[in-house]
DNA sequence: TCAGTGTAGGTGATTACCTCA
DNA sequence: GTTGAGGTAATCACCTACACT
């Protein structure tokens, strides 16, 4: 994605937004054009550990979900001479290929596999990573167990669940602060048109009439924005929001809110 | 219309590093 | 100060969907 700098010199404000990332191709990021190459170029090429492969392409109930004969094609056993992809096309019945508890190394060793989770097994992680985005060691086992996973799968999903959660709240974020940006900008153009005005007004000769009134011009849209995001710091527990103020201390009074301290959702810090 | 191909995006897995008890 | 567990960040590698020829 191209770089997108949003300027705000005319206010005196200046404020760079980079949406960046998301543009390097596979070829590109395989070349080491990563951010972090410089910490983990040391490990190029990728340690044996990391060919080795860990899975398989079997399903717990493969001889039932698929009902068909062609589920052989998931065996273990089956040669990989030509790779995964190969697997892959075997695959006749279309069915989603899952790595369970009973996965075991490939005997190939030569790629590592590529899993998918069945729909039945995402849509439960979904269902527990709404409720906690963390688990801990005893949830994480019995998940795993339900799901018919082993207990690094599932701590692997939610890191990754977790990572990529946070990413498209970063970009909704960036997005939002475009906006603020653009809307900063209207609005000082707006002001300055109206100084403009008024200092043509003040030097202007009297006329009849009494003078018009102020333009009353509909809150700038960063300040609605502001108005709906902005809360109240967490850390020190003033909420001024009725419905924020119960959740956070439900014994509190609601009025019980001398000071307004602003939480800024994007920094997650406060004027406090 | 169909097959082959290139590409972008999604996602499971790995690795290095950081934080904290 | 050391250690282990668990977290994040960055990345790799595979797979799929889609556009294009």
């Amino acid at each position: 994605m191209a770089q997108e700098d949003v300027h705000l010199d005319d206010a005196g404000l200046a404020l760079d937004l980079s949406l960046g990332g998301g543009g390097a191709s596979d070829a590109a990021r395989r070349q080491g054009t990563g951010g972090r190459l410089g910490r983990d170029a040391a490990r190029l090429p990728p340690s044996p550990r990391a060919l080795e492969p860990s899975l398989t392409l079997s399903m717990p109930d493969e001889a039932t979900a698929t009902g068909s004969g062609g589920g052989a094609a998931h065996s273990v056993s089956s040669p990989p001479a030509a790779g995964v992809k190969r697997e892959r096309v075997e695959e006749a019945d279309g069915e989603r290929a899952s790595s369970t508890a009973r996965a075991e190394d490939d005997d190939d060793g030569s790629t590592r596999k590529k899993l998918r989770l069945t729909k039945e097994q995402s849509a439960l992680l979904e269902d527990r990573f709404k409720e906690h985005s963390t688990l801990n060691p005893k949830q994480k086992v019995a998940l795993a167990k339900q799901l018919n996973l082993r207990p690094r799968q599932v701590e692997v999903w939610f890191q990754n669940r977790r990572a990529r959660t946070k990413l498209k709240q970063t970009e909704v974020d960036c997005e939002f602060l475009k906006r603020c940006c653009e809307s900063l900008t209207e609005e000082n153009r707006r002001l300055q048109r109206e100084l403009q005005e008024l200092r043509a007004l003040k030097f202007a000769p009297p006329g009849p009439g009494p003078p018009p009134p102020p333009a009353t011009a509909p809150a700038p849209f960063y300040m609605q924005l502001l108005a709906a995001t902005l809360t109240l710091c967490p850390s020190c527990e003033r909420l001024g929001g009725p419905a924020a103020a119960a959740k956070a201390d439900p014994g509190r009074p609601k009025a019980a809110a001398p000071a307004h301290h602003f939480f800024n959702p994007f920094t997650h810090s406060a004027a406090c």
